[in-house]
DNA sequence: ATACATACC
DNA sequence: GACTGGTATGTAT
């Protein structure tokens, strides 16, 4: 032990940073990955950014010391208690798995970067990333050797590989790719659900009795059809829920897949040694906070679930608990009931150099009421309640909503309370301004008949 | 009902 | 110098 040395952070800060775009991801095996810290700590170690990200930091491991005094304070037999509450929550939980479906989980690889290498091979040999300066949303394969990922600043990916290019994003593009895969998985489930433009759900287990084919083979069929249908690769995760089949897609990547065999010795084995942060919904803060607890594993998570009993909300402790037994319930939700909306709200923001001239904003703020709602008359819907949303230049976050009685989708009104809204909170140095309208309904036309956009019959 | 936080792509 | 945009949902009051 070499107890008189400091820690190492404290000599080499950037070994202790760890923000979003840090942490691993398929394609970063063979990197140094100190030298990408340090190269990511000097290019953001004086930005607002970076300061509000240490101080959201700090502030979850405040919480951590205040749910640990919590646990001090805990009773024997309160704790007895809890431990029945986890045995209790345990036992229905088990009630509740289902082993008997085929889900399979695609996921398009490197999806941006990939539409955009087959529109230009000369892509294919470089790295490059899909995104702009400001901000990166995909990184192709030969750029994540160097470190850069999505979510990652582009000044920052330049850094890291001045040779990067940095395409445009051309949504309507990979929208048109993405309906193309849609197409092949209608094939295996007519039913399928959607996750965004590069994943989808799929129910197989009928197609899988009725053709007679295993999980396996109908992801191999699907990676094959996708293939050919859109010259794109995918990776597949085969389980019998959508939460492991989500987690197994990602095991293999890219152009792979991974199979989970439908049963309980398997599926306790797949998770044990299973990092939280894989569990979908849990992300970097929970991933801290469990941390804080020595809990790392989904393993961790039963063994301690007592202590998660103790500090948590009940709701947290199930969820946990599930994911970590592999029982997904929480995933398997809740379709929209015929004729109810699928979507709760809509909203449109922008990220600008930030301002403090109060008429510019106000300005801004009447675009934005136009934009939003153009979308809403194109989905023939309006909403009861407003919400602006502004990002001051510290990148601290503030939301302002009013509820209305009765329901608005001109822009004038939109304008109109989201401007007073904004007044109130003059002066201000925005870098973002943004509006949400939720409590949506459709919106009768001529006809009397609510267009399009309600789900089911 | 409102505000803020967290998560996902 | 520069760190997104859109949606859903949980937590707290």
């Amino acid at each position: 032990m070499e107890g008189e040395n400091p820690p190492i952070q404290d000599i080499q800060p950037w070994k202790a940073i760890d923000t979003v775009y840090t942490n691993e991801k398929a394609g970063m095996d063979s990197v140094d990955k100190d030298l990408i810290k340090r190269v990511i700590y000097e290019a953001s170690k004086d930005s607002n950014f970076f300061k509000k990200d240490e101080e959201k930091r700090k502030q979850t491991n405040e919480r951590i010391a205040r749910l640990k005094e919590k646990l001090a304070k805990v009773t024997e037999d309160e704790m007895k208690r809890y431990h029945a509450t986890v045995r209790d929550s345990i036992r229905s939980a088990e009630r509740e798995r289902h082993l008997s479906r085929i889900w399979i989980h695609v996921d398009m690889d490197a999806f941006f970067a990939s539409v955009e290498e087959l529109d230009d091979p000369s892509l294919k040999s470089v790295p490059m990333a899909v995104g702009s300066i400001g901000m990166i949303s995909t990184a192709n394969y030969i750029a994540r050797r160097f470190g850069v990922r999505s979510a990652m600043p582009g000044f920052i990916g330049k850094q890291l590989c001045p040779q990067l290019a940095l395409v445009k994003p051309n949504f309507r593009r990979y929208k048109e790719k993405s309906e193309e895969t849609k197409e092949v998985f209608r094939i295996f489930d007519p039913d399928f659900e959607s996750g965004g433009l590069d994943e989808a759900y799929l129910d197989c287990t009928a197609f899988a009795s009725v053709h007679g084919i295993s999980g396996e083979e109908i992801a191999e069929q699907i990676r094959n059809l996708v293939m050919e249908k859109t010259k794109l690769t995918c990776s597949c995760g085969v389980a019998c829920n959508k939460m492991l089949a989500k987690i197994c897609s990602d095991k293999n990547k890219p152009n792979g897949q991974f199979f989970l065999s439908p049963n309980i010795a398997a599926i306790k084995a797949f998770v044990k040694d299973l990092p939280v942060r894989k569990i979908p919904g849990v992300g970097c803060v929970t991933e801290q906070l469990l941390n804080g607890f020595g809990i790392n594993t989904c393993g961790d998570v039963i063994k301690n679930a007592h202590v998660i009993a103790a500090v948590f909300t009940p709701l947290t402790l199930s969820f946990l608990l599930t994911s970590s037994l592999g029982i997904s319930t929480a995933f398997h939700g809740k379709k929209p009931a015929p004729g109810e909306l699928s979507r709760k709200g809509i909203s449109c923001e922008h990220t600008f150099t930030a301002k403090e001239d109060e008429n510019t904003l106000l300005q801004m703020v009447g675009s934005l009421a136009h934009e939003l709602s153009a979308a809403m008359a194109s989905e023939s819907i309006e909403g009861l309640t407003v919400t602006v949303k502004l990002k001051l230049s510290d990148f601290t976050v503030r939301t302002r909503s009013l509820t209305l009685l009765s329901p608005i989708s001109d822009p004038e009104s939109i304008s109109r309370i989201a401007s007073k809204m904004l007044r109130k909170e003059f002066p201000v140095k925005l870098r973002l301004l943004g509006i949400r309208m939720s409590g949506l309904s459709p919106i009768a036309n001529a006809n009397g008949k609510p267009k399009g956009n309600s789900k089911g019959s």
